[in-house]
DNA sequence: TCTGGGGTCCTAGGACCC
DNA sequence: TCTGGGGTCCTAGGACCC
């Protein structure tokens, strides 16, 4: 049996947990920039306010009503996210972290009652850790998910562990609000008189189901039926494209504060790469500008490939200000920028070209800039092509809460 | 004024080989 | 009159997740 743990309005508990005052009250944690929001408590729920719903939209709004709303803070929220996982191993030799605020746990070794197993867990996490969880226990993944999403409705642990529970679970998920059918898939599922997970499961042709939704979609039926088909596992996998993007606080039309930015993306993206002990073989940028604006959208990608793979960030710099150079336009609206690094392989097995020797010059460099940075805080030593001076394109956030956990000077003052 | 960021997996179709 | 058959590999784009 497998285990489903998901922490409850993840985002707005880490805040709570600094802000005890705010129990009960609604909450709010807003994207990067601002923008909209991406965690909400039940009561913020209850208010109505939408997921992924803009900020600008709602401000009156949450002032009249006293929702109290934060700034995302994720260096807080990674590190809560750590202590609530290593804290579920005690539980399980076997746990997968799924996302930042969810994780599987394989319990087929467990010898007590799941559903008395699925309270400790719950107690356990609020006791050391202070984040409510919701816990659902089934048999394969999908199922666990399914037994979580009603445990959320209810607060109670769920445990689906025979065939007619399970069927009465199903009957009580709308096909929508399943795991692995979004937008798209949903609309072609109504369309074939699927309505709930339950219809799903008893979909009698196949065939059908694998060359409508792929794959995927046919595991995810078989998943129902009780049948596994995605595995559970523990080790994290190295990431196989690495991302760093990010809206501007405001527009930007000058390439010099363009190519700051995208320096600045490949210097985290690059410091990523090398910290999964990894090399890429592809750069690519993209400028562009609002979706929301009012002149038509405008986006453009540029892509570069290296015979020999790289993790070294000037390298990386010199290529991605050549790509500036190669998609920039003058007089666009540019709201956003990034980086991406992608054909990612292993950094003690890759092809050299017959004539290339390792830098190792640029390798000590590289390993002294990533020591420095680690002990003295990002961008503490940095390519000058970063500027020194972001402010323009530097992002929006005026209701940042205190790193309490993960910087000394803002650690929690008693008095 | 103002709408996030970072990932994975799958498939169709094009390019290529003999 | 009339032009084969069987493969592999790669990539862009679309779907999904949190």
């Amino acid at each position: 049996m497998i285990a489903l743990v998901d922490c409850n309005s993840f985002f707005c508990s880490c805040e709570r947990l600094f802000r005890p005052d705010l129990k009960n009250k609604p909450v709010v944690v807003l994207s990067n920039n601002d923008g909209c929001i991406i965690s909400r408590t039940q009561e913020a729920k209850q208010l109505g306010l939408k997921m992924g719903g803009p900020y600008f939209e709602i401000k009156s709004f949450c002032r009249k009503y006293d929702v109290h709303v934060f700034s995302s803070n994720f260096s807080l929220y990674t590190n809560i996210s750590d202590r609530v996982m290593s804290t579920l191993e005690k539980f399980s030799s076997l746990v997968e972290i799924y996302s930042v605020d969810e994780a599987f746990l394989d319990l087929s070794t467990c010898q007590n009652d799941l559903k008395v197993m699925g309270k400790k867990i719950k107690q356990t996490i609020d006791q050391e850790i202070g984040i409510p969880v919701g816990v659902g226990i089934a048999k394969t993944k999908a199922l666990a998910k399914v037994a979580n999403y009603l445990a959320k409705k209810s607060d109670e642990v769920v445990v689906l562990d025979n065939e007619e529970v399970v069927n009465d679970a199903l009957k009580l998920v709308p096909i929508e609000d399943l795991w692995g059918v979004g937008r798209q898939n949903q609309i072609k599922m109504k369309a074939l008189g699927i309505m709930t997970a339950y219809d799903f499961k008893n979909y009698d042709n196949e065939k059908h189901i694998q060359s409508v939704f792929t794959k995927t979609g046919l595991q995810l039926k078989k998943e129902l039926e009780g049948i596994s088909c995605f595995s559970l596992s523990k080790a994290t996998p190295k990431k196989k494209s690495i991302l760093s993007s990010r809206s501007f606080g405001q527009v930007v039309t000058s390439k010099e504060e363009l190519k700051k930015s995208i320096a600045y993306h490949i210097s985290l993206a690059a410091q990523s790469l090398r910290k999964q002990n990894s090399l890429c073989s592809q750069l690519y940028i993209f400028l562009r500008t609002s979706y929301y604006g009012k002149t038509e959208f405008h986006s453009k990608t540029t892509q570069i490939n290296f015979s020999v793979p790289v993790d070294d960030t000037l390298f990386l710099i010199e290529q991605g200000m050549k790509a500036v150079d190669k998609i920039y336009q003058q007089n666009i609206l540019y709201k956003k920028a990034g980086v991406g690094l992608e054909k990612i392989v292993d950094n003690d097995s890759y092809q050299l070209g017959l004539f290339d020797r390792p830098n190792n010059e640029r390798k000590t460099l590289m390993n002294l800039m990533d020591q420095i940075n680690n002990r003295e805080g990002k961008f503490t030593l940095k390519s000058m092509a970063c500027g020194v001076d972001n402010s323009l394109w530097k992002m929006k956030q005026d209701f940042k809460s205190p790193r309490y956990t993960t910087s000394w000077n803002d650690l929690y003052k008693l008095k």
